[in-house]
DNA sequence: AGACGTTGAGAATGAGGAAA
DNA sequence: TTTCCTCATTCTCAACGTCT
C-alpha cells in the first residue's frame, strides 16, 4: 500500500488502520499496555479500538478491494465481520470472485455491497446485457438500456455505488437512472416486443406504470398474446402499449371490414366500424400492402433487367436461376 | 482487562413520490 | 425536467452487558 499523501485533518480520527497504527505506536512506546490506557488519548471507544486492531485480520482478498485502506471505519469492519461470521467465509469470497470486482478498486460502501453479495445483481445484468464493456462506455446515454448498461458497468468497476453517485458521474439526472434500471429490469417478455431502439423513456415508463397497475404476472400473459414488432412491420410502439392494456375491440365492431376502390385509379378506401381503431394501426397495415405489392413489382422488375442485359451473361447461368425468378405466363 | 455483541440517538446520504 | 418533501438506510459515536 502506498503511503497517504492526505493532510492528516482529512484523514478520519475513525481510521482503522490509523488508529491501530497509533495504538501500536503507544504500546512500543510503553505509552499504554492496555487498549483502555489508550482510550484517552485516541479519544475512540473501546468497541471501535477493538474493530480498528481487526481490520489486518481480514482477508487480504476483501482489503484488496478497498481504493483507499486508510478510510476503512470501525464500521464497515464491524459490518464485513458480522457478514463473514454470518454467511461464512467461503460464501463471502465467493461473491467477491463472481462479482468481478477484484479487477478494480471500490469505496467503502461498494466493498460492503460487494461482501454482502448486492453486487452481483449488476454483475449479472451486465453479463445478460452481453455487451463488450468498452462498446458500453462508448455508447451514447440517451436509451434507458444504455444508461443502466452504463450503470451496471460502474457499479461492477467500482466507479460508483449508488443511482446518485452515477448520475453525478455521467452528468444524467438521477431519476432518469433509477428508470433507466428500473425499465432493464422489466421482464424479457416485455421488453423483447419492442425494437431497442423504440424502448425509449417514454414507452418504459409507460410499462412500468402497466406493471404497478397489473402486476407482473398478468403483464406477463398479455404480453404472450401480443405480436412484437419482430414479427410484423409496422407495428408501433403505442400498438404494443394499447395492447398490453387491453384496449382492445369488441368482436362486434371487428366483423365487417371492406376495402373497395375510391374516386380514380390511385384510391383504394377501407371501411369498417371503428375507423379510429383502424387508423393507428395505419403503419402496420400499410407495410403489410407495401408487402404485397414489392413482391410483384420486384418480380416484374428483376425480369426485365435480366432480359435486358441477357446478352451479356451466360445464358447456361441464367438458365440456372431459380424458378421463382422465371416470368410468369401472362 | 479485554473481546465481543447489542442498542440507540442523531447526522448524513440516498431513493422515490408529488407538484410545479 | 426540476424541485421539494418524506422516508429509509448508512454511518458515527457512545454506552452498556456478558463472557473468558
Amino acid at each position: 500500500m502506498k503511503p497517504s499523501k492526505r493532510p492528516y485533518r482529512l484523514i478520519s480520527r475513525r481510521s482503522c488502520l490509523r488508529l491501530a497504527q497509533l495504538y501500536q505506536e503507544g504500546l512500543n512506546e510503553g505509552k499504554w499496555k492496555t487498549q483502555l490506557g489508550a482510550l484517552s488519548t485516541l479519544r475512540v471507544s473501546q468497541g471501535d479500538l477493538s474493530l480498528a486492531l481487526q481490520l489486518h485480520e481480514l482477508p487480504d482478498e476483501i482489503l484488496d478491494l478497498f481504493d483507499d485502506l486508510i478510510g476503512i471505519s470501525s464500521h464497515t469492519v464491524r459490518v464485513i465481520r458480522h457478514t463473514v461470521i454470518h454467511d461464512g467465509i467461503k460464501t463471502v469470497l465467493g461473491r467477491i470472485r463472481q462479482s468481478g470486482a477484484t479487477n478494480a478498486k471500490h469505496s467503502n460502501k461498494a466493498v460492503l455491497k460487494i461482501v454482502k453479495g448486492h453486487a452481483l445483481n449488476s454483475k449479472t445484468m451486465l453479463r445478460w446485457s452481453g455487451q463488450d464493456p468498452v462498446k458500453i462506455a462508448a455508447r451514447a446515454l440517451d436509451l434507458p438500456k444504455n444508461i443502466s448498461d452504463r450503470y451496471h458497468l460502474g457499479v461492477t468497476n467500482g466507479e460508483w455505488a449508488s443511482f446518485s453517485a452515477c448520475a453525478k458521474a455521467l452528468g444524467v439526472s438521477r431519476r432518469n437512472v433509477s428508470v433507466a434500471v428500473s425499465i432493464r429490469e422489466l421482464p424479457d417478455a416485455v421488453r423483447h416486443l419492442f425494437y431497442e431502439t423504440d424502448l425509449t423513456f417514454a414507452v418504459g415508463k409507460r410499462l412500468l406504470a402497466l406493471k404497478d397497475e397489473l402486476g407482473l404476472d398478468e403483464m406477463l400473459v398479455r404480453a404472450r398474446c401480443v405480436e412484437s414488432m419482430f414479427d410484423a412491420s409496422g407495428r408501433t410502439a403505442a400498438n404494443i402499449l394499447s395492447e398490453l392494456n387491453a384496449e382492445n375491440i369488441r368482436p362486434s365492431t371487428f366483423t365487417r371490414v371492406r376495402i373497395r376502390k375510391g374516386r380514380g385509379r390511385n384510391r383504394l378506401v377501407i371501411e369498417c366500424k371503428d375507423s379510429e381503431l383502424l387508423w393507428r394501426y395505419r403503419n402496420e397495415i400499410e407495410k403489410s400492402i407495401t408487402k404485397v405489392l414489392k413482391k410483384r413489382i420486384t418480380d416484374a422488375e428483376l425480369v426485365q433487367f435480366l432480359r435486358q442485359f441477357g446478352s451479356i451473361f451466360d445464358k447456361a447461368h441464367l438458365a440456372r436461376l431459380p424458378s421463382t425468378f422465371a416470368p410468369r405466363p401472362s
